[in-house]
DNA sequence: TTTATTTATACAATCGATTGTACAACTTGT
DNA sequence: ACAAGTTGTACAATCGATTGTATAAATAAA
């Protein structure tokens, strides 16, 4: 096994040059000889020579690393994104390492020590539900490592981010129920104040106004969106037998539960409730009825950001120009409000 | 912003001993006393000191990265996969590099090439659709680089890998409808001869013989296992009239296609033709009626994959023990099978 | 022909941590 | 009190590539 080597050093004593020449010819610096880059590629490939990124990147200070946070990557949202990423990543010659917050405060603190640690070149980033608290991504910033947010990030940071209309998307969608007839309206909304959900709630409460209905605080309720809080909050609205005819929730697992005990009660859905979600989960069109949600782009969103992420990293010299992206959501709209 | 260094050098000039020393007594070396290690540790929180991971990487050969490569990380199974990779590797202070092979061989090749220059301490990876030769993964292998391999596997490597025993889980679904009355049991199987879905195909066979019944070859019907196949599919049986009272899918999408096309067709399930499905994605207990299924076990498989990597690695000693675990699959009985 | 100028390559320091070996200062045994 | 053994640090090479500066050779300008 004498391929345990091959470095620049092996390619350069076979052709009787220094090292330096070889790594200049290797990189296409214009101050070697066409001549003697052909005969280095040659000899490159002959001993199939393989360039040490850990050695390139101590010296060069690039390591070819972004550090991707997210609270868990399998939800499709955050994996449509990471796949998002990961696109153009590749187009850059760059890899990704991804680390999960799991929505934990801690956790999310010692990716960005690790990730710092590691490092990376930059950091793309969506907070975990518990963040309050910025100083771990302000110590990223003033490192001058380039930083972009994505779905959940935080106003008072001036970081370049992409994010969702999540104030649109929500308007459409309460908009969309009451033009399908709906007067009565309950939201389901996050127990946390997280920006893409207070944005929702915004959404909701204009739809309402805008269309002159009134905005009833005993409509809008409080959980943690899962299945489950759908579930919980929909028998708790019928035992108090409210006043109902449609829900807008800020989450699609949580119209999901609200669609199975309405369904379990012989509500019928549309007839009687209409239901909007939120998220375009791939489940959402297998349901019965079909449910109509929002959709938030996850794939564009990824592509979005690293492109935003790209653009700063190439971009050094007028640096600190953040950039914010806000795309527009789509309103799909299936049976469960026809 | 002094704090532009922070290296074990720094350190060792406030202490006026050697960067050597400080190293060791970082790493906790014997040879240390404590009341410098003490004083070292005081020194590195008080100018805020970070180890530079690529700096010890290059010196030790060790970079604590793994490489893992899966088909596409936005799907459930993989995700799932990643996710409780990544828990464990969180344990042994590892990062996680993904990359993404989109099923094509070629992508697969490059990122097995890029994670290699990417000096990643080993590989864990679940081949794409089209790969047939491992060229690529002997070299890591003569590397002497650990490599395991969950779900797509391929026999003629032999490597440690993590599989389900897909066989069983096929056996016990089609066993289970026999159980449950149906004698005519059509079979959705990939086109492309992967492991996973052979294996599926045999567990469905041998189930069928062992409760004598005969295998149709008529009622064996290939795609490439998405919904759109599981509705052309089936439009195809109802049409040819074929005569059949359950389906076995080796794919949740593709039976999910199936329920659409007979709840059109006014074709009660579970009443008329039984349903079940592989995989247990997330929508299986969302639909009406919800799907039975087999579970693959996807964070454990994740888990234990990543448990085998470490054991590897953490005994280069006895090389080469390739360990395979096969997990037993869990058949979810849901509405659809009733 | 001689002095500039360009071209191609060599030399050597460097990135930051790790690690084998050397060595000085103490301890211990006899 | 002296050889032998411990203990705690220092010294210096190293991992493999990058890069500023120096230098030799070749070409152009004077």
């Amino acid at each position: 096994m004498k391929n345990k080597k091959a470095t620049i050093h092996e390619i350069a004593a076979k052709l009787n040059i220094t090292a330096s020449t070889v790594s200049r010819a290797l990189n296409n610096n214009p101050r070697i000889s066409e001549e003697t880059k052909k005969r280095v590629q040659k000899v490159a490939k002959q001993i199939n020579y393989q360039p040490n990124h850990i050695a390139s990147a101590l010296r060069s200070g690039k390591s070819r690393l972004i550090g991707v946070i997210v609270p868990t990557a399998n939800r499709n949202f955050f994996s449509s994104v990471i796949r998002g990423i990961e696109d153009l990543a590749n187009v850059f010659n760059y890899k990704i390492i991804i680390s999960q917050s799991y929505d934990e405060y801690e956790k999310e603190v010692q990716n960005v020590e690790a990730l710092l640690n590691a490092r990376v070149d930059g950091i793309i980033a969506s907070f975990g539900k518990e963040t309050e608290n910025f100083d771990h991504f302000l110590k990223v910033i003033e490192k001058g490592i380039p930083l972009v947010l994505f779905d959940r990030t935080a106003d008072v940071l001036d970081v370049s981010h992409v994010i969702l209309d999540d104030y649109l998307g929500a308007y459409q969608a309460v908009d969309h129920l009451i033009k399908s007839g709906c007067r009565r309206i309950v939201h389901f909304t996050n127990l946390q104040r997280i920006n893409i959900y207070t944005e929702r709630k915004r959404g909701y409460e204009d739809a309402l106004k805008a269309n002159g209905l009134e905005v009833d605080p005993a409509l809008i309720l409080y959980g943690s969106m899962q299945l489950e809080d759908g579930r919980r909050l929909t028998e708790e609205i019928l035992e108090k037998k409210l006043d109902f005819d449609g829900i807008f929730s800020s989450a699609d697992y949580a119209i999901m539960g609200a669609l199975q005990v309405l369904k379990s009660h012989g509500i019928a859905v549309p007839g009687k409730v209409k239901l909007v979600g939120f998220g375009n989960e791939p489940f959402t069109s297998f349901t019965d009825p079909t449910i109509t949600t929002v959709d938030q782009k996850s794939i564009a969103m990824g592509k979005i950001t690293a492109e935003t992420f790209f653009e700063i990293l190439n971009s050094k010299a007028l640096e600190a120009v953040s950039k914010k992206t806000i795309l527009k959501p789509e309103l799909i709209i299936r049976e469960s409000s026809k």
